[in-house]
Parts: structure tokens; C-alpha cells; sequence
DNA sequence: CGGCTTTGACCAGCGC
DNA sequence: GCGCTGGTCAAAGCCG
């Protein structure tokens, strides 16, 4: 899938050590600066020591966040690794946890083939993020087993259709009202090619309404339907807009091997890991997961524009 | 008429 | 063993 991110941190968070304070105040850090009510040419200069005291300060605490989601990408790098080394070095671990009581079992083992023959890089496979997957052993087998990817895709809060528009053409066959989410998560498997054995699941995020969450089990074992035939318009739900980076842009993420389950209403605490179909780095997304949630707290958001515009008048 | 969605029923895994 | 829950099935209805 080559999708580009939704995500929008909307705030340029200085989360990039190697990007300078200079670009991001091209990126309209001004705006923010002037909103504070700071002006170069502030009368009271006793204000204005205690504004350059508070921007001292904040610009500190701004430095040390900064540092601190360096460190929190780092850990998470280096245990998203050694947990892949576990795996690759203890595959009879994998296999005891994927034989666990699972019904169909033959005919998920049947997928997984076919993922493992259509395409051989199952490596990024493992992949969730915060809230719902893997919480339970079985999703986590799932997890484990089968390719499976969660996507995140922007939509209308009032749109009430769980259609993900993602290029492929799925038919849905079931719908249900699961106990931690109240809006309903939809099932669809592809029915682009009878071969294909891949299911997508479709259900709006709890935090965020706005956000619909699908997550694929499987790989699909033919081309995007797009490349096949890019005027095949058959169908009424996912192949009327054949082309993926229309109105939702997802983003791919993987299982998050270092998230304890059960924090599905940590919104703040988002560990995601982009695919590496994606041409963003991993780091960095997970960076501008963290940087969205920041951005989200008001006094955090004031904090971060004095810091900002206390570079500014540095530099003036 | 074919393909799709809807939706209630059913099945299987899991926890108590 | 029982109840809860998620996932799937399949009949009925809808739509182009």
C-alpha cells in the first residue's frame, strides 16, 4: 500500500533534533507568536523581563520534552527490535502461541500461506497499535499469524458508513456491535479475486469518532485493482473510488510489541509504527503520534508557542 | 437478474 | 459447564 499519512500534528512540534528552529517558524509559528498578544514592541519592559523569564523557562521545558520523545522513540526502537530478534531466534515461540485453540484454524493457516507465497516480506508483519488489537491472546495470535495492518482514515464525524475507501473492492458479510466501541465494526472480505482471502475489519475509533479505524488480516494475492483495471467501477462501496489518495489518506501501522494491552483510552499514549511499505521513517511517525496528542492540550500548545516565539526574539 | 447489504442466528474461544 | 463475546453464515431484501 502506498499511502501517504493522514496525520497532521497541525503544530510544528520541534520533535526533529536535525530540524532547525528556523523552519519552523517558516511554518507559521507567527501566527501563534502573535496570538500570545507578544509584540517586539511591547511598552512595559518589567512585562516583558517577566515574558522573556517565562520564555526561558518554557523554551527549557519545551528542550526537554524535545528529549524526551527522542529517548521514547529510542526505547521503543530498540525493544520493537529485540523483540523481532526473539522472534526470528525462537520461531518455535511463535508457533506455540499460534497453535493455541483457534477455530478455522485450517483455514487461517491457508491464508498465511498464501501470504507467504504471494509475497515472501512478512518481516513489518507484526503490527497493532494503542487500543484494541492483541489485547487478547487470540488477537494477538492473529496478530502473529496473519499479515495484519490497521489503518487509520480521516472521515466525516457525521458519516455514519463504514466505507473505507481504499482502492480494493471488499464485500461486506457481517456487522456487529462489539463491547468496547459502541459504533458498530463491520466485516469485509475482498472480493475482487475468489482466491483472495483477505478480511478487513472496519470500526470507528473510540476516541475519536472522526477516525475509522480498518484493520487487514491477510494480503492481498493480486495486484491493486487500480493498476489491474483503472476504469473497473463495478461494485458500489469501496470501488467507486478506486483511487486511494483521494478523500482518506491512511496510514499503516504495525504491531506495537512494547504497548501493554488494554490502554485503548490512552489516546495520548499512541505507539505506532508505519509500515514500511510507507515511505516515512518509523521514528518519525511515532514522533508525530506523540506530537498530535501534545498538540492536542491547550496549555501545552500556549507553552509551546512562547517557547517559540522566544526564539524569535533571539534572533531579533 | 446478479451482486451487494442487512441482520438475526449460529458457532467457537475464553474466562469465571 | 455456562455465559459472554467476537466472528461468520445465510436468508431476505435492495439496487442498478
Amino acid at each position: 500500500m502506498d499511502y501517504s499519512p493522514w496525520i497532521n500534528t497541525s503544530l510544528d512540534l520541534n520533535i526533529n533534533p536535525q530540524r532547525s528552529h528556523q523552519e519552523a517558524l517558516k511554518n507559521g509559528m507567527e501566527n501563534n507568536f502573535f496570538s500570545l498578544g507578544l509584540r517586539n514592541s511591547s511598552p512595559k519592559e518589567e512585562s516583558s523581563d517577566a515574558l522573556v523569564e517565562e520564555l526561558k523557562r518554557v523554551s527549557a521545558e519545551n528542550k526537554k520534552l524535545t528529549g524526551m520523545l527522542t529517548e521514547m522513540c529510542e526505547n521503543y526502537n530498540t525493544l520493537r527490535n529485540n523483540m523481532m530478534e526473539y522472534m526470528k531466534k525462537n520461531p518455535e515461540t511463535k508457533e506455540v502461541i499460534s497453535f493455541s485453540k483457534k477455530r478455522k484454524s485450517d483455514e487461517i493457516s491457508s491464508s498465511n500461506n498464501n501470504l507467504i507465497g504471494v509475497n515472501g516480506s512478512n518481516s513489518e508483519s507484526s503490527s497493532s497499535d494503542e487500543d484494541q488489537s492483541c489485547k487478547k491472546p487470540r488477537e494477538l495470535e492473529t496478530c502473529i499469524k496473519a499479515k495484519v495492518s490497521r489503518v487509520y482514515f480521516k472521515t466525516e464525524a457525521s458519516d455514519s458508513s463504514l466505507i473505507v475507501k481504499d482502492g480494493y473492492q471488499w464485500r461486506k458479510y457481517g456487522q456487529k456491535v462489539t463491547r468496547d466501541n459502541p459504533s458498530p465494526r463491520a466485516y469485509f472480505k475482498c472480493s475482487f479475486a475468489p482466491s483472495c482471502t483477505v478480511k478487513k475489519k472496519v470500526q470507528r475509533s473510540v476516541d475519536d469518532p472522526s477516525v475509522t479505524v480498518a484493520t487487514y488480516e491477510g494480503e492481498h494475492n493480486h495486484p491493486h485493482p487500480s493498476q489491474m483495471e483503472p476504469t473497473n467501477n463495478r461494485g458500489r462501496n469501496q470501488m467507486n473510488s478506486a483511487a486511494p489518495s483521494s478523500a482518506a489518506a491512511p496510514c499503516t501501522v504495525t504491531l506495537d510489541w512494547t504497548k501493554k494491552p488494554k490502554c485503548r483510552n490512552d489516546s495520548s499514549s499512541k505507539n505506532m509504527v508505519i509500515n514500511s511499505n510507507s515511505k516515512m521513517e518509523i521514528p518519525q511517525i511515532l514522533v508525530e503520534q506523540m506530537a498530535n496528542s501534545l498538540t492536542k492540550d491547550v496549555k501545552f500548545r500556549a507553552a509551546l508557542a512562547a517557547a517559540i516565539s522566544g526564539q524569535m526574539l533571539h534572533q531579533n
